[in-house]
DNA sequence: AAGTGGTCTAGACCACCTC
DNA sequence: AGGTGGTCTAGACCACTTC
């Protein structure tokens, strides 16, 4: 399949979503998951690390990998999740409304936030996002086109990452996220079922490319009562 | 001092900090940080990992570690940073007023949400964060009494964790956060000066412990206007 | 072909927890 | 003392980039 440590801690981490492991319960040490896997020490700390990281288990030392009660319905709103992904983790029924596509200039702020040399050229795209029958989101995506020359209608409506990371075969590694309070615009009243709010939270996402590039600047635009950010944190060394 | 690869970790952190990696150029190789360092490879690759999974380099297979432009002024408002850490880092003038402490039963809400057994008791702590002169945020703290047998007005007004980290010698290892927007209670309005805003940023976090135990549940209620979340998210492996 | 990072190994020693 | 995780080493082989 893939490298070892990878399938290792997707088959840990299947086994805990499916109860095999306890909330509260330890993993077995190492040293037993090292005969069980056949594999060296410090491949299965590879996998281990991967499952604290991402709030499965905890370690301590001189005891052992503790599991953790994380993951029950804390979907990871976190993260580069798409909008996609989660609608469909959440079980609601959504729909995209494709507002409007075009292969453009830039206006002067966007060039700026997305790096484009004078003259080049971008893909905007304006979508309106529809859960259980409201209009409640408004994405607005930036996407530099030296890496995407062709989008379409539908791909827009489908999932603009998967065609990116499927079709294209690009691979996005980080991003850069910031989450306000604002003003509703003029544009977010007509395309959003706002009901009377009189803010939005915006999430802006600087999208970067395996090769540190920047490649896409979002702006999602939520109605405030149907926002939710979930985030899992892990204490990092100091500065 | 500590162990090697975090030493070296911050040593290249502090450099690239300083301008002595410039971003968009790369750092040295691997394999001469090794000699650099006079230490095995896999000590590096756990400092270049820190690097990358904080935001100061992207390693690029085939090519070498990019220094990106983050932390400029992009401080991580993410994360498991205090209210006294983030006041500090942005230079603003800030203040703390204790409102109220208390060691009490829990109410049943809070009891849950700690994982209190019944009779177990609590600290409860009410925070009014004043910024540049305005009354801006609304901390609502409870802490696990198993864990802090004491707690005075004076350290409400510093700052608890720097007790709890340093004076009781625990060790906060990661938290899980949720952000949404509520409608402000009485309470609010009556403690912060809202200006007319009929929202309220309201962050959750529950704290644990090095040894997972659940230690703290955290209610940081924010003006909308002066609200501000930063996050750098690493792509994680699949589910 | 040479240089880079990515994975994996086998073994050593240390720090911490439990008995 | 024995088990656990934490760090560090030296070396191997692979995948990717550059020439």
């Amino acid at each position: 399949m893939q490298n070892k440590y990878i399938e290792i801690y997707k088959r840990i981490a299947d086994q805990i979503q499916d109860g095999l492991y306890a909330p509260g319960t330890k993993l077995p040490s190492e040293h037993e998951l090292m005969n069980q896997f056949d594999t060296s020490r410090e491949t299965i700390r590879k996998a281990l690390n991967l499952l604290a990281q991402n709030g499965f288990i905890q370690k301590i030392q001189g005891k052992g990998s503790v599991v953790l009660d994380a993951q029950k319905f804390d979907f990871p709103v976190s993260g580069l999740v798409s909008f996609r992904e989660l609608a469909e983790k959440m079980g609601q029924r959504f729909r995209t409304h494709v507002e409007d596509l075009a292969y453009e200039k830039p206006a002067e702020e966007i060039r700026a936030k997305l790096q484009i040399p004078a003259g080049g050229h971008i893909w905007r795209v304006l979508r309106v996002r529809e859960i259980d029958g409201e209009r409640i989101i408004l994405d607005k995506d930036y996407l530099n086109s030296t890496y995407v020359d062709h989008l379409t209608k539908e791909i827009c409506e489908d999932s603009i990452y998967q065609y990116i990371e499927g079709d294209l075969g690009l691979t996005i590694s980080f991003a850069k996220k910031e989450i306000v309070v604002e003003e509703p615009t003029e544009e977010d009243r007509r395309l959003l079922e706002l009901n009377g709010h009189m803010n939005i939270v915006v999430v802006r996402n600087f999208v970067y490319l395996d090769d540190a590039t920047l490649f896409q600047y979002t702006e999602s635009r939520h109605r405030p009562d149907k926002f939710r950010f979930v985030d899992f944190a892990r204490r990092s060394h100091g500065k």
